[in-house]
DNA sequence: ACCTGAACACCGTTCAAGT
DNA sequence: ACCTGAACACCGTTCAAGT
């Protein structure tokens, strides 16, 4: 019924842009986003787009937030704070994976709506876990720095700054080296090596995760109320 | 005696070329580093450059090591494994701080001496503590993710990543973000602004350190060796 | 309001030519 | 071996000109 999208002579959407954008850069990495190719993707002038989208700058920030705002899921109020932490912990990852520029963009705006709402989600968890409020701030600081920090990292492992790299080459590079390192004057990282080339990021991530819970659990543990003996009674 | 290092006809050295790109990237950040303004600076074409370093890839490369390998201090084997490990996240933090650009380096080669090093380090303050063999790669990657990752958020949100952004403005758009959703629907972030403003980076940094390791050792708590009964004698 | 495309000031990289 | 600089194929951005 309604006109077909590939109708080139159709007025230019800046939600179409976006979506051009993100493909390109899912396809070629940040390098590959250039207002020439998105135009001539888009059948239409460089010029054209740049109506809709000032800078680059801007159009990249657009990108991101396009994509990130799908990358949480729906708040699922049944889980446990553990669960929802690890779960949100695991989406960014899989953001990430799936669109590796986004690492870069993610440190350079913290203040796109996902990421406040990765803050909230995680505060909320910690709050619900008995965090007591004068440590939320470092807490959550210390999650979110570590899932973004650890997810970015991944990326870079698999590959995503440098042009023809597999996780395997990169790797495989790292662990070259810390093998190279002499064990017979204690070195440690040799013996590290073979596992680094297969570990799991997934798992190794939340792993991570659970450490860093059980840290602030042990700082601020409040005994848990069926077992609080009720010595003030 | 010797001539002077300013006498522009001198043979153009690698090293030089490097001090002087590192001169750059931290006046100007990743940007402002171009063969022809380093051409410019030494006083020579962008070819001469090149004839030394082959790849804008490579000049970024090796002002990376360079900047690096002086980052970490010589080991300071009588300090205690909690010590040297935030010792050494604090020499991360302040050559970030130093050279913002940097952070994106750290991700992109993770092959780098200086890393293998920090990896090294901690895997040894670590097995010191008495995390057992099995349980080290991930507690290392915990504390090595988390370091660059809250080192590299906090470059950028002293605004290394715009160009003319200021640690507060940054930081004022985060909190503001937080301060504009709705505190009657429960949100905690509004709570967190201020903090937020006001939070020292390097003492935010060591507490993370810290829950990461109360985390590890709460895992794999060996009782201390003299308080240990010896129920088996 | 929306789009076109020439023009400008840059890039990194290549390379024939010099010393 | 080391350096020069023209040439090439790109960029982002600006903007007068069209509809």
């Amino acid at each position: 019924m309604t006109p077909p999208k590939e109708s080139r002579s159709a007025g230019l959407d800046r939600d179409q842009i976006v979506e051009a954008a993100i493909e390109l850069l899912d396809a070629h990495g940040e390098v590959g986003l250039t207002f020439r190719a998105l135009a001539l993707r888009l059948h239409t002038g460089h010029g054209a787009i740049q109506w809709h989208l000032e800078n680059k700058a801007e159009l990249l920030m657009a990108a991101t937030v396009a994509t990130l705002s799908n990358a949480l899921s729906a708040d699922e109020s049944g889980a446990s704070p553990r669960e929802t932490i690890r779960t949100n912990a695991v989406e960014v990852f899989t953001a990430i994976e799936a669109h590796p520029w986004l690492s870069t963009q993610l440190f350079a705006t913290p203040w796109q709506p996902a990421l406040v709402q990765l803050w909230e989600r995680i505060a909320r968890a910690l709050e619900e876990l008995g965090v007591p409020s004068g440590a939320l701030f470092t807490s959550v600081s210390t999650l979110v720095n570590y899932i973004i920090g650890a997810a970015s990292q991944d990326a870079a492992n698999a590959g995503a700054l440098l042009p023809g790299a597999t996780r395997e080459a990169v790797l495989g590079t790292i662990a070259d080296r810390w093998e190279r390192t002499d064990p017979r004057r204690g070195s440690l990282v040799s013996r590290l090596a073979e596992q680094l080339r297969v570990h799991d990021d997934r798992q190794e991530l939340l792993a991570g995760i659970d450490i860093i819970l059980d840290g602030i659990e042990a700082a601020h543990r409040v005994p848990h109320p069926d077992l609080h003996p009720r010595g003030d009674l």
